[in-house]
DNA sequence: CTTCGCGTATGACATTTGTCATGCTGACAA
DNA sequence: TTGTCAGCATGACAAATGTCATACGCGAAG
């Protein structure tokens, strides 16, 4: 019988060893690596790429939704399952466009993770049940890329003239995509319009 | 051979599953229960105490640090550590107070965890040697009571008379409390200065 | 081919936010 | 008692932020 082989990506390096340690209890699971970022992951895929990916989303460097993405351009044949805390349904859908099978919670027992892999392996798509009923009912993200990449900057504390500078706009362009993003999500400044969006799972 | 047996307490069902995986692979170390909060843990504790208990901070009911605290209490006999993504001085200092004997990152490596548990049975305190580093160095919390209260507020989105209503300050008043927030944190806009404060866990 | 809508971009203007000089109070040491 | 020092409070002013009217190009719908 074959094994799958599973490559798991995870920062946190308690958490990375005992996902792999669950996953070696399954007769018919194993782990063929670990890594702590998306880099190490593709560099690992590019010698053998395993026949599923299971990715956390936060991680530095490469997020998991960036690495489903390249992996579903580089190495179409593995499946992606994401295994992150965050029950976002801007995160799910991103995740699904990215080419991800599976979306799976950390709240969710343990049994379910090989459940999922086995799952995904068999060509079929895992998405966590209660996740997937509120992103049927939540509102799509009303933001441009434009007013993304903005408010991402200002969330993060940036000057409507550091943005301009980085992004080669001028300041009151910025202030401008600012004030759409505050009214496009019903608040009265950039802190609550970026807490907003980040909670949705938009930015 | 006595194996050492642990309780571990987290909330994330399959963080909680992948850590019980990971120690039962340890010979010396047997996982005798699981709970996903603080109060389960209690009732399961005081059926049979175990040697060493695990545990995560943050959580639904009952903090980790509480559940630390009570378990000195009622189960004196008990060793804790205590095992958390958040490396803040703060909570470390808390977490000693409480009575805990180990206090380990979910950075780290998993072989850690084993050992913390075998350390902290053999009567050895445990903690995060970066960690305890930057508790010794670090800087005390340069802000007044007023200050974190405003900041607080302010990093939430409320604009300045939001906050000075909501206190019953002037509202020049409170820009003043966030100016002086800025200026000792040394950075350049309420929202970094909110950032850094919560980083730090002094919010 | 037009018209429309959308994303992008701008600057003038109003509002909010940040800085600074200043004053009041109570605790504590000289 | 007096000096002084920290925390609290204020308003005038300067700077950054938010709003609005406007314009241009491009692709889709008519």
């Amino acid at each position: 019988m074959m094994k799958i082989e599973v490559l798991l990506v995870e920062d946190q390096g308690m958490v990375l060893g005992a996902l792999a340690a669950l996953l070696n209890t399954e007769p018919d699971i194993t782990v063929s690596g670990t890594a702590g970022n998306g880099r190490v992951a593709l560099d690992l895929m590019a010698k053998k790429p395993p026949q599923v990916l299971v990715t956390d989303i936060e991680m530095p460097q490469m997020t998991g939704l960036e690495l489903a993405a390249e992996v579903k351009e580089r190495f179409p044949k593995t499946r992606v399952v994401i295994l992150t805390t965050f029950a976002r349904p801007g995160y799910l859908r991103r995740a699904l466009d990215a080419g991800a099978q599976g979306y799976l919670l950390k709240d969710r027992p343990a049994a379910e993770l090989a459940e999922a892999i086995r799952r995904v392996h068999r060509g079929l798509r895992v998405v966590d049940p209660d996740l997937a009923a509120e992103a049927w009912t939540a509102d799509p993200d009303p933001l441009t890329d434009r007013e993304r990449q903005i408010l991402q900057r200002a969330g993060d504390g940036m000057s409507t003239a550091d943005v301009a500078r980085e992004l080669g706009l001028s300041e009151g362009t910025v202030r401008n995509y600012l004030s759409e993003s505050i009214a496009k999500l019903g608040v009265s400044n950039r802190i609550e319009a970026a807490r907003l969006a980040r909670s949705k799972g938009w930015l």
